[in-house]
DNA sequence: CTGTTAGCGCTTTCAG
DNA sequence: CTGAAAGCGCTAACAG
């Protein structure tokens, strides 16, 4: 392992000397600065990350948490996603991601990388429990919160655009003569599902449709097929469905199919993610897309202007989303005519 | 930022005490460890791993790569499983996980946690360039690489008994009446196809079927909606197809749904990983399940013990496989009788 | 512009 | 059994 003391032996100067032209102090002279860098590439050394950071207080690591899902269906596609978003702009940026993935049971236990202060902040993401949240706080940390499962003005957030996002899937729905749109979702108690749920009502609203309990079932993250089951069995039944992620969408696929109705023929759908297997079904589900890795991307770049005090810590950032038309809505209006 | 000093002051012993305490050295009493460490934990004291590292050259940081795959439904639903069980694994041996994913066009840049050190040992998964894997073999870092691309006695690796699996897979097809079984797969370059490949004409030759080559196609991570077209092309097209991926088998479905066919009344199919989509697919593919977090939990036990210098650093380990019935293959020699 | 000195927090001799 | 001293690799303050 060649050492700085190394270096600066090879240069005939000191180790300071060594140092500051690694770092591009202004007070060594072109020439010596020159030599050594010389010296350092051909010895191909580089700096021991921990006397640098024993010194300065920087780990160059990111932490990123998130909640391991049950089902590996419901979290995956879209975390993953945003985990890529978030891994290609810490690198660009050159940190270290240190990932913990948390259990589901939260048990409280506080991620090593945190009470060793390993890393420079964290971003967090799925449904991570308020206790936690608390805990992480309570370290001071810069931290940012990526879709998070409750609002907050006491850290930074990264949002979907959710109400508009629910709101451009109605509206879709409505503008091709449907007029009873079941709505089929998570727990509500989720803030994303919960937007998603205010932007279908003021859709219904925006376009003079009734408002209808009954086509409202919400539960479980992934029971789509029963959610639908229970839409299908009304006397009057919706003529198209909107869910709140794909997952359910596609779940619902099953139990239109079970129920002898064709799609978009019988029934419409309209999901939300727009997950890789979106596009894979049949019919091909018309979704709203999020842009997962933006999500992460945003993340990463607000956390490091927090951690470089150039942002205060907390606000929120939108992120747009769209409409992505695919087969599984047909237009009742156009085939009327 | 209480320090290990701080303790001292505290303790009124020497920083050298609180060290022996805190590590369990055998030279100090047991009266004065005691009062060492209900001070340490009354003032939250957590020892601060630069400084400890810079002594010790221990990280306890362990390096996770991954190639990440351009159609993210190929390699995420298994890779992701595997991380997981990677991550479970790192963390109940106390390990921070580092994770950095590999972009397509290995732009052979090796990345800054190996380049800096700053793990005691690194996992690489997925199809990674082989210059890209003698980069880091030359940084002499302890590695385990999961599901090669190619084999090597060189280094450690984690196999999916891939042979065993298309046997079994061709085995159950053959059991239940079927005789000319398609075979389609990614590029058989890519080691674990290439077993997969090996496993099924195996399995032809032990029950006396003829191999015939225009039943194979193989190309593409996902052509499988093209490979089981030109398959059904075929004068004589096969009553039964292998895929040895389940992205690849669900494309097949599609394929053959597009060309007027019923599964499993028409064609068989049988996957191979057991990614979740599989069992919500209609029909339920039946398929060979691999343990994906079984894979990545024994990377790390491994991975431990070649830096623990408990192990040595090459051979490999085999994953076995089982194969998990659902309702994409119908028992044609039950409903003959 | 350069080098000396001190110190980040911890561990490890080694003398007492 | 305890503590003083030295040092891991690097940076910063300050003389020169």
């Amino acid at each position: 392992m060649v050492t700085i003391k190394d270096i600066a032996k090879l240069a005939k100067v000191s180790p300071s000397t060594v140092s500051k032209a690694l770092n591009s102090r202004h007070d060594v002279s072109e020439e010596t600065k020159q030599k050594i860098l010389e010296i350092a590439t051909a010895y191909d050394f580089v700096p021991n990350v921990f006397g640098k950071n024993l010194k300065n207080k920087k780990t160059e690591n990111i932490g990123v948490i998130f909640r391991r899902e049950t089902r590996p269906l419901s979290g995956n596609p879209f975390y993953s996603r945003v985990l890529e978003g978030i891994e290609a702009e810490l690198a660009i940026n050159n940190f270290n991601l240190v990932l913990h993935l948390l259990p589901n049971d939260t048990n409280g236990v506080i991620p090593k990388m945190i009470r060793e202060k390993q890393v420079d902040g964290v971003i967090l993401g799925g449904a991570i429990h308020e206790d936690f949240i608390r805990n992480i706080r309570s370290k001071k940390m810069p931290m940012v919160m990526v879709d998070p499962k409750t609002p907050s003005r006491e850290y930074q957030q990264i949002l979907i655009d959710n109400e508009r996002g629910a709101f451009l899937a109605v509206q879709y729905l409505v503008e091709r003569g449907y007029k009873r749109i079941g709505f089929i979702s998570g727990d509500l108690g989720r803030e994303s599902f919960h937007q998603r749920f205010f932007g279908y009502k003021k859709a219904l609203k925006v376009y003079n449709l009734p408002f209808e309990e009954e086509l409202v079932v919400t539960g479980d993250l992934e029971e789509g097929y029963e959610h639908t089951k229970k839409l299908l069995q009304l006397r009057n039944r919706p003529d198209a469905i909107f869910a709140t992620n794909d997952v359910n969408a596609i779940y619902g696929y099953k139990a239109a199919e079970d129920a002898g109705l064709k799609i978009p023929d019988d029934i419409a759908f309209v999901g939300f993610d727009d997950i890789a297997l979106a596009k894979m079904t049949s019919p091909p589900l018309t979704t709203i897309r999020v842009y997962k890795e933006e999500l992460g991307s945003i993340a990463v770049r607000n956390l490091i202007k927090i951690i470089n005090d150039e942002e205060i810590s907390t606000g929120n950032t939108l992120i747009p989303v769209r409409l992505i038309e695919r087969n599984s809505v047909r237009d009742l209006k156009k085939e009327n005519n």
